[in-house]
DNA sequence: CAGTGGTCTAGACCACACT
DNA sequence: GTGTGGTCTAGACCACTGC
């Protein structure tokens, strides 16, 4: 088993961090993964923060004791993952929601006509922000014990004046507590940048299941559909470092102006 | 503007390919993104089929004179837009249909419960095949002159007895000349491991637009729903090597028992 | 065993951003 | 100019495959 212990995670960053080892065989790791794995710690821990730059390549191969490039594929990886973005002459940055000048990373929704920018960005309205006992339905891909607290967010948002996707949304009440209707309306920009700024959760990669449905009372009431409509049902698990699930959200999207994009590779 | 000059495709390979030359600034494009360029060439004009070993890295490295680090890092990307497949300690495969175990590369429809082995292969059953002049909904997509002749198959998926997926795909005439119902009938296998090895065509990537839809009166009989189900629709374009688009399809899902699947990252 | 891809290193030079 | 990431090279060694 060859492995590179933990780094000091030293301020000044002199201290000697221990030397690598690249031992033989068994259970073999190449060591870029293990250089990528003590990145992805210090990520996890915060010791970057989301727009944070992080050190140099030169800087973390000194500090892992291991070569440029050993480093340079971790980050490459790394990138690949979207958990950091390179730029050229500056330096690596660790991605964040809030800049990503795309408003919505997650959110496949297109127009039919034009794109994105085009349409202007969403009129967002919370119908609602409140403490539930959790039923098994949503803790159970939350991978939470059922009757845990959550906090459950409704909300509406409006492409140019037309009320299109009604979502509800359950996230872990220990670790977004606080979390408010009045905090969610003032705030600008993505959920998902609030969350990192307020709430230090950083989401990475998600899951979406999506069905077609029929639009109930309450959905064609606030979507301004008949009773009836056929909808996108889209039901999503989103994860912060670790494969930890930290969100689950239910979305109904209207699919007469817009569809639902999507990359095949 | 640095270039190579394309290789001599030489059967035996002794031939002296041209030297690469790394020259400065405008329009300057790295080395290794030009090696790309050249295998995906050699992919395209058929010098190696899918399925086919393709020469190693030390090869390629001396066909195109340059180090195998450039080479590797070329093959890289190829790798990881599954147009090439490694294998270590075998060689580097052109990708392909026919061997994926898994049995449809580009479906993304999921059973709720359990998964797509345990559910079992899809019942085919091809209900038409006939040639169209292209209305213009469809030959836009394809990059097609509108009225161009093109092969309008209909088909219907059976998961578990239950048919659950009604599709109509569009295919330029011209090059998929000859394919009949009974052709599709007889093949075994993913269809488009049908189009590499009848009419040379790889497809290598695909955007879909989905959207949620009520079933007309044809759809609800060939899925057996009521009329009003609501089911997805799912409009794709795949292209070939070169961002060629060749196909285009409609599909309706039934999502009673099933999902559509993304994963957002 | 030889051949392949996979990892790691060390060093040189280029393109880009800031100061 | 200095520092950053980006490209390219050359060589060594490892792990996997098949003969």
């Amino acid at each position: 088993m060859n492995s590179i212990t933990p780094p000091d995670p030293a301020p000044v960053s002199t201290g000697a961090d221990p030397a690598v080892t690249q031992l033989l065989t068994p259970a073999f790791s190449p060591l870029y993964q293990q250089i990528k794995q003590l990145i992805l710690q210090s990520l996890q821990n915060g010791e970057w923060k989301p727009g944070d730059l992080i050190p140099s390549e030169q800087e973390l191969a000194a500090r892992y004791r291991v070569s440029q490039g050993t480093v340079r594929k971790a980050i490459d990886e790394l990138a690949s993952d979207n958990l950091v973005v390179r730029r050229q002459g500056k330096g690596t940055f660790v991605a964040t929601h809030a800049e990503e000048h795309i408003q919505y990373r997650f959110l496949r929704l297109h127009p039919d006509v034009g794109d994105r920018d085009s349409e202007g960005p969403a009129a967002r309205q919370i119908l609602s922000c409140k403490r539930v006992r959790a039923p098994a339905e949503i803790t159970s891909p939350l991978g939470l014990r059922t009757g845990e607290v959550l906090i459950q967010v409704t909300r509406v948002l409006a492409f140019q004046q037309t009320p299109t996707i009604l979502e509800d949304l359950w996230l872990p009440g220990s670790t977004f507590k606080g979390l408010t209707a009045e905090t969610l309306g003032r705030h600008q920009g993505p959920m998902y940048a609030l969350f990192e700024s307020q709430f230090g959760v950083r989401m990475v990669r998600a899951e979406e299941h999506i069905k077609a449905v029929c639009a109930d009372e309450v959905a064609a009431q606030w979507l301004q559909v008949p009773v009836g409509t056929a909808l996108l049902s889209v039901e999503r698990v989103a994860y912060t470092y670790n494969d930890t699930p930290m969100e689950f959200r239910r979305g109904l999207y209207r699919t007469d102006r817009h569809h639902y994009r999507n990359t095949l590779s």
